[in-house]
DNA sequence: GCATGATCATGC
DNA sequence: GCATGATCATGC
C-alpha cells in the first residue's frame, strides 16, 4: 500500500492528515474495512493509524514517525454550549513506569523522546455514531512553548520525585500543573510495584490534565480559522522566570506585598470597592493582586484546572464556613461510580486557598497557598460518596417523621472526618429529581443538595499547612 | 458554639 | 434562569 506523504518529511506529514478535518474515517475509505471490534475504547485511534496512516498498531517507546521525532495522538471533543469545541477528556501520553523513571532526565526521558511533538486528531464524539462516522474537526501539530516546557518539565520532576522518595502510592492529579499523574487501569485496584517502597502504587500514566488540552485545542482552531482563540489574562509575564521560580512561588511573590494588611487597605491600594456586597469581589481581589485583569480567567489556572476558593477564619483559626462543592444531581448515583464521578474529578483538582482572618474588629488578608487532597483523605469522600449512593438508590431519602412532624433526612447523618452533605439550592425548594421515589414520602424529587468539607478538615489539614 | 438547614448575589 | 461560591439563621 503507497500513502500519500513523506515519512522524513514532518510538513509533509502534517499537511497530509489536515486533509481529514471536516471528514470521517467512512468518507475517506470504503466501509468495507469495518469489522467487529469497532467499539471497543480506543479504536478510533488505532484506525486512523492503520487505515490512514498505514501505521502498524505498537507500544513503542518511540514516536510513531520515527524520523521525524513526532507521536500522533487522536483524542475525542464535545461542544460546549457556545459551539466551542473542548475536550471531552484528559490525554493521556503513556504508562508511568515506576522502576525506570528514577534514572530518567527530563529531556531524555521516555516521556519527552515520545511526546515532544505530537501531531494531534481531534473529532467530535457523538454517542450514537460508530467511530468510523466520528467527523475529524481539528487537526494540528502541537510543539511546547517555553512557558509551558517549563511547568510541564517541574510537573514531570514532581513524579519522578515521589517515586524516588517511595510515594508512587500518594500520587494524585492534583499534585501537578499540566502534566497529571491520572489513574489508568480497569479500577482503582490495577496496582503496580514502585523501586523505592514495598507499598503496591495504584499503576498511573502521564496525561494532559482537561484544561490544558482546552488550550491546546482553543489554539489549533484559531489556527485552523475554526474559531476564536479567547483571551484569558495571563499570570507569568516575560520577565519572571520560569526556569527558577514555580507556579506557587510566583502567586506567593505577587501575594506577599499584602500578606498581614487590612483587607480594605487592600482594597484601596488595588482600586476596588471594599463595601461592595457582591460575593464575586474575593475573585476581584485575587485578579488583582495577581496582575490579571479582572473578569479574565486566568490562563494558567485554567490549563492547570485551579479552583480557588477564597475561606474567612475566625477565632481559633476556625473557619467561619465549610466549603461547598456544586450541587450533585441524584440522577448520577444512578449512573456512575466514584471513578467516573462529577464529585471524584472535582476533589482530586488543585486548588488555590486565600484565608482572610477576622482579628478584633478588623479583616486581614492572612495567607495563600496551593493544596491538593491526600489520598488517604479522597478515600474517605469515596467512602461518604458510597454511602449517599446507597440511601440514593434505595429510595432512603427520608426517615419517619420526628416528633415535631418534621422530615428529617437520612443525608445528615453521613459524615466523615472529612466531609458532610447538606443541602445547596435557591431555597428548600430548589430540587432535582430522585431516581427511585422516596420509600417513607414517595417524593420524586428533593432539595439539592452538595458535598462540604468540614471546618475542621479546613482548618487542620489545609489552613495550617498552607 | 456548632451542626444543620436555608438563602443570597452574581455571572454566564 | 439557573449554577455557583459565599454567607446567613436558628435551634439544640
Amino acid at each position: 500500500m503507497t500513502f500519500y506523504y513523506d515519512i522524513k518529511n514532518k510538513e509533509s506529514i502534517i499537511s497530509y492528515a489536515k486533509n481529514l478535518e471536516g471528514k470521517s474515517i467512512s468518507e475517506k475509505f470504503k466501509v468495507g474495512e469495518l469489522n467487529q471490534k469497532y467499539e471497543a475504547k480506543g479504536y478510533f485511534g488505532q484506525l486512523v493509524e492503520r487505515i490512514y496512516f498505514g501505521i502498524q498498531n505498537n507500544s513503542r517507546p518511540e514516536p510513531d514517525f520515527l524520523d521525524v521525532g513526532m507521536e500522533l495522538k487522536t483524542s475525542p471533543l464535545k461542544m460546549n454550549g457556545k459551539n466551542r469545541f473542548l475536550s471531552k477528556e484528559r490525554l493521556v501520553l503513556g504508562i508511568i513506569n515506576y522502576p525506570d523513571l528514577p534514572n530518567q532526565e527530563f529531556e531524555s526521558s521516555d516521556f519527552w523522546r515520545k511526546n515532544s511533538s505530537l501531531l494531534l486528531i481531534f473529532y467530535l464524539y457523538e454517542k450514537e455514531k460508530i467511530p468510523f462516522d466520528f467527523i475529524i474537526k481539528i487537526v494540528g501539530e502541537w510543539g511546547f512553548a517555553s512557558d509551558d516546557f517549563e511547568i510541564i518539565k517541574k510537573d514531570w520532576l514532581h513524579i519522578k520525585n515521589m517515586v524516588n522518595e517511595g510515594r508512587a502510592h500518594e500520587l494524585s492529579e492534583g499534585q501537578t500543573y499540566y502534566l497529571g499523574a491520572c489513574t489508568k487501569g480497569a479500577n482503582s485496584k490495577s496496582l503496580r510495584e514502585q523501586p523505592k517502597s514495598k507499598v503496591m502504587a495504584m499503576q498511573r500514566a502521564f496525561s494532559f490534565k482537561q484544561g490544558y488540552v482546552n488550550h491546546i485545542i482553543a489554539s489549533l482552531a484559531a489556527r485552523s480559522g475554526i474559531n476564536d482563540y479567547s483571551k484569558y489574562g495571563k499570570l507569568i509575564d516575560k520577565s519572571e522566570d520560569l526556569k527558577s521560580l514555580s507556579i506557587d512561588e510566583i502567586v506567593k511573590n505577587r501575594f506577599s506585598p499584602y500578606i498581614g494588611k487590612n483587607v480594605r487597605d487592600v482594597f484601596n491600594l488595588l482600586g476596588l470597592d471594599y463595601e461592595s456586597s457582591s460575593k464575586s469581589k474575593w475573585s476581584q481581589m485575587t485578579n488583582a493582586i495577581l496582575k490579571v485583569e479582572l473578569g479574565k480567567g486566568i490562563e494558567e489556572f485554567e490549563k492547570a484546572e485551579i479552583t480557588i476558593r477564597t475561606v474567612r477564619i475566625g477565632k481559633n483559626n476556625y473557619p467561619k464556613e465549610a466549603i461547598s462543592f456544586p450541587a450533585f444531581k441524584y440522577q448520577e448515583f444512578a449512573d456512575s461510580e466514584w471513578d467516573d464521578s462529577t464529585y471524584s474529578s472535582q476533589i482530586e483538582k488543585r486548588f488555590m486557598f486565600v484565608f482572610i482572618k477576622h482579628v478584633g474588629n478588623d479583616l486581614i488578608l492572612n495567607s495563600v497557598g496551593f493544596w491538593s487532597m491526600p489520598i488517604s483523605d479522597l478515600e474517605e469522600c469515596r467512602q461518604v460518596w458510597d454511602k449517599i449512593k446507597n440511601l440514593v438508590v434505595l429510595g432512603k431519602v427520608f426517615k419517619e417523621l420526628d416528633s415535631n412532624g418534621r422530615r428529617v433526612t437520612y443525608f445528615s447523618d453521613i459524615r466523615s472526618n472529612v466531609a458532610h452533605v447538606r443541602p445547596h439550592g435557591r431555597d428548600a425548594e430548589d430540587c432535582y429529581p430522585l431516581p427511585v421515589p422516596d420509600v417513607a414520602t414517595g417524593a420524586t424529587s428533593y432539595t439539592k443538595h452538595s458535598f462540604w468539607l468540614n471546618k475542621e478538615y479546613v482548618r487542620e489539614s489545609i489552613f495550617n499547612r498552607i
